[in-house]
DNA sequence: CTGTTAGCGCGTTCAT
DNA sequence: ATGAACGCGCTAACAG
């Protein structure tokens, strides 16, 4: 591989010259650039940002840590930062944790190693040591949809889309309303979204049985046992289901259709995410829009923030909006 | 950030002891790796992957070329392209063409001043320049989805699955069948596909009119405009329509329905993809399964043989699988 | 305007 | 078993 060596002897100059037409730093004469300008074209010659970044101390790379590299949520927010980051020259290093904390500090580290300049991390968990470990971090990062204390975090309104949602069940004159939610270690989706529902329902005094809640994952199948598991065990069924992931209402979904029951006729269902899915679903599903896209560049952006001015942790919360479709 | 010398000094052995004990290579006396271990705890030191990169030219990180970086085909490969590369310990450095000719060969260039060890790109239109520009690249790189000459490439069976496609059309009765694609210059989807569904025609002696020909682009409501346009220009009407991609014809159920038709009684409809909306619109859409997750692994395994042994350039050709739903 | 010198952080002979 | 010396490809400080 031709380095800048080559170039500086073919246009018998320093390699200082030549890294100075690179960067077009100071001034050089028209005819030293010429012939540095020629003996790069003519060897296709291509500096490594690798020796570079070892010399500035940057290396215009941020890493992104994902849960799960191929869901809806995962690809839309990766798109916005992205689209943010590329315009300042920054490129993407992609590390899938695959939801194992492990694996987050592990490529957390892995990160540090290649000396990315900023870090993105879509948490699921916010354990302590994942905590600990990302305040010991010498490098800029923000935490999106996780709220984690002292670290620059954006989040989504989680608790406002559920009581929102729940609210417009209620005021549809639902009473019975259940809910399928998911492991409360996930404090956004997980705890959040089940106490905006929870809260809402007690300030309508309304109650809540037991066998109206479930707990799944983030799959279709998980949403239609949950749904199952509630349907069969219910000695008084509810009117309506509050879901909070759209694919498990899609499992929700699937089940009761199966069952006979006419969605929204016999009972109304709601999700949360937007996917695309929710649209094209019969009934479309009423879910809410957390803007993905945007929440990946907002998040970008806090951190082109830190990275050039090393400023306190900020916390932000994102918009959305609600959904109303068919399905209720 | 501390470096491999700040580690010396505090155990008080030279570098290169330490270079010693993080690579465990050689002899190292046991007080010595202790003093050295116990000063990279204390530090929380982390060796830079960059330098060691310099010196041992590789970097163990891979870039991949990604003609839309939020579609389900690409999250989906790009999966599965990190599930195989990930054992290998390399990571991906991701790069979104956005469909752009430039920008593809911008990003090539990009990559190897970041001087990956490897490529792979999802390509979408075969430019003479683009053929070039890898062929010259001194980087092992693989193609998928498109056959670039010369060069390692990885493809879908686009034109069988479309004779299948359309032959499964014939079998069930239809004589009159519609068909959307995309512009001709994406040879996998656009000119293969097309052919698939021409040849399969002829060779059941079926005429195809110009009025059931449409082209449209990559989404959903360009179907739906496809199918406008076919279904008010036609003196007579198809019985069946296949578009190239799902999301194609999903649209083009959204204009029949909307028409009052019914899928599968007035008119059939197929895709390509196994899109998750496929499984899930109502009627389900029959399509074809490419395997996109398998189709990462397998590219990135063909990388992963070209990066070791610098082998000729190998095509393959990937399998696919009918998957025959309620839309026919 | 240009070249010399000196590292950036690391691995690798080659001695000892 | 250990260290000195050198170089990977590049930029920056300093002279001239």
């Amino acid at each position: 591989m031709v380095t800048i060596n080559d170039i500086a002897k073919m246009a018998s100059v320093s390699r200082t010259t030549v890294s100075r037409v690179l960067n077009n730093s100071s001034h050089v004469s028209k005819k030293a650039r010429e012939r540095v300008l020629e003996a790069i074209e003519k060897t296709g010659y291509i500096p490594s940002e690798h020796a570079k970044g070892l010399r500035v101390k940057q290396t215009n790379v941020v890493g992104v840590i994902l849960p799960k590299i191929s869901t809806e949520t995962s690809s839309r927010v990766v798109n916005g930062i992205d689209e943010e980051l590329s315009r300042y020259g920054y490129q993407i290093l992609l590390a899938n944790s695959n939801l194992e904390l492990k694996k987050e500090i592990e490529h957390l580290k892995l990160l540090q190693s290649r000396r990315v300049d900023g870090i993105i991390l879509m948490a699921t968990n916010v354990d302590k040591s994942l905590q600990e470990e990302i305040k010991a971090l010498p490098i800029p990062t923000v935490a999106l949809g996780q709220e984690i204390p002292g670290v620059t975090s954006v989040v989504y309104d989680d608790y406002h889309a559920a009581c929102d949602l729940t609210q417009l069940f209620i005021n549809k004159g639902h009473r019975k309303i259940a809910f399928i939610g998911v492991s409360e270690e996930d404090k956004a989706v997980g705890y959040l979204r089940k106490k905006g529902y929870l809260d809402t329902m007690k300030n309508n005094n309304l109650s809540v049985e037991d066998f109206w809640m479930a707990q799944g994952t983030f799959n279709i199948t998980s949403g239609y046992h949950a749904m199952k598991e509630i349907w069969e065990t219910s000695s008084e069924r509810p009117t309506a289901v509050f879901a909070v992931t759209d694919r498990l209402a899609i499992g929700v979904m699937e089940y009761l259709q199966e069952k006979g029951l006419n969605i929204p006729k016999d009972i109304s269902i709601a999700g949360i995410g937007a996917s695309e899915l929710s649209k094209y679903v019969r009934p479309a599903l009423t879910t809410v829009d957390y803007f993905n896209n945007e929440a990946g560049k907002v998040t970008a952006r806090h951190l082109l923030d830190k990275m050039l001015e090393e400023n306190e942790s900020k916390k932000s919360k994102l918009g959305y909006r609600l959904i109303e479709r068919d399905s209720l």
